[in-house]
DNA sequence: GGCATGTAAAGTGCATACAGTTTAACCTCT
DNA sequence: AGAGGTTAAACTGTATGCACTTTACATGCC
């Protein structure tokens, strides 16, 4: 049905399609944190082999959309509070680092690039959660993308990403509105240029999105039966483990 | 001859150990920027095959150690001297956010811990470069994985790496003495707990790291043909074309 | 009914085979 | 000898097959 068409970039990389599909599918919670992505089904539906499925998971894996366990399926992230609340800490400084190499740098048509896209926000604004959330993320990886700074638009793709997971996870109804005012602060502090400022802009918006949605280790929504229990298990008197990646 | 010990570890992930060892191959300059790594000659040297080999590539790629165009062989990154600028500042941020989180709150253990790898690097002081720049940047590692923040370790990691490779790149016979003291120092504030004072210290010093490397676009040493007549060519009188990964 | 156990199905880990592409060698013609 | 073209070697891209592991299910025992 929705089969990629191989025909329409000549010798494309297939494994790249397949991550930045997958990656959408996530982050708009189609596929939910937690959903099994076994290589077959996913080479399948992509009209490729496992190979391919695989080396796309891998390449997601590394950016912690997809954790990949040995012998085991594939399974969408499932981030837990604390790495969440890490996330948002660097988050804020690369994006204050973004910022600060725009500020008062950007072109008219990048300024208008932008406001048009927190139109397509305020569009959104009423549809399903998952449609907005995408996109204020992606307000922020545009913003990066400006700055020309292949490492720094990476880091903040992929962060922004995870934190958008985050968000489809903790959040409650999420309320919008504020942040796409907050994004149009940004944009008119950044043109009119003032880096301290905006990096403040930055910080607060973060800070509050994050806040927003990470009140006090808010218990994830549903999904696995051992992560909701796990307040209620009597902790066995040692210090909690200390369970990293 | 030095073939891996498949039984030493049971189950074990062998495409972690190649990128492991190319890893480390790569920072110590046994692998220098531009060396060829043909899958076939990866596989048999881990006793693996092009399957695990590739894989491992595809991970490097993925932390810039290693660049990947299709239906070429891959070689070892050869970032550019923006690249490495860039890398720098992301750096910075990425540090201090590590020193701010750990000011005063090391145990003994680990200060000492600290203490013994400064040791390390003040007896390789005299050794080969390679050796000392790579210590240089482990103790950088050493402390972002006291954080306990995977994300955060990842990052600093990959991005620590890469600048080792810049060093590596572009720095004269390196004077690593300086950098040793200011790691000392480093342990001695974070031992007293003002993050502030860290923080700063901590931007110093990678603050002037990276200048003794980057002093004004000192072109990277030798290589690429084509890089070193770059600057000699005459630019078609259009702007230069911005490129980016 | 509840629990253990064995067994088949599903899935991953990895190597290998083959097709397509790039690179290098060689050969020819001037 | 040098330029250009032609063929072989070297590699990568991808699919497929087989062995091993995990998971789900059904069967049997209490």
């Amino acid at each position: 049905m929705t089969r990629e068409d191989n025909r329409s970039r000549p010798a494309t990389d297939r494994v790249g399609t397949i991550c930045r599909a997958l990656r959408r599918a996530i982050i708009e919670q189609a596929l939910e944190p937690g959903a099994k992505l076994p290589e077959d089904a996913l080479g399948e539906r992509f009209g490729v082999s496992r190979t391919i499925a695989r080396h796309a998971l891998g390449q997601l894996a590394a950016e912690g959309l997809v954790e990949l366990r040995r012998n085991r399926i594939a399974v969408v992230a499932t981030p837990s509070w604390q790495v969440a609340r890490d996330a948002f800490d660097i988050r804020i400084e690369l994006e204050r680092l973004v910022v600060r190499q725009l500020a008062g740098r950007l072109t008219k048509a990048q300024i208008a690039e932008l406001h048009a896209h927190v139109d397509a926000e305020d569009e959104a604004r009423n549809g399903p959660d998952a449609i907005s959330i995408r996109l204020a993320t992606e307000f922020h990886i545009l913003l990066a993308s400006m700055t020309e700074s292949p490492i720094l638009i990476r880091y903040v793709s992929e962060i922004a990403y995870r934190c958008c997971l985050t968000l489809s996870l903790f959040s409650r109804p999420h309320s919008s509105e504020c942040a796409i005012n907050e994004h149009r602060l940004l944009i008119d502090a950044l043109a009119k240029g003032d880096a301290e400022a905006v990096m403040a802009l930055m910080h607060h918006h973060l800070d509050s999105v994050a806040s927003r949605a990470l009140v006090a280790q808010t218990r994830p929504r549903g999904r696995d039966i051992m992560d909701i229990l796990a307040p209620y298990a009597e902790p066995p008197r040692a210090a909690r483990a200390k369970a990293v990646g």
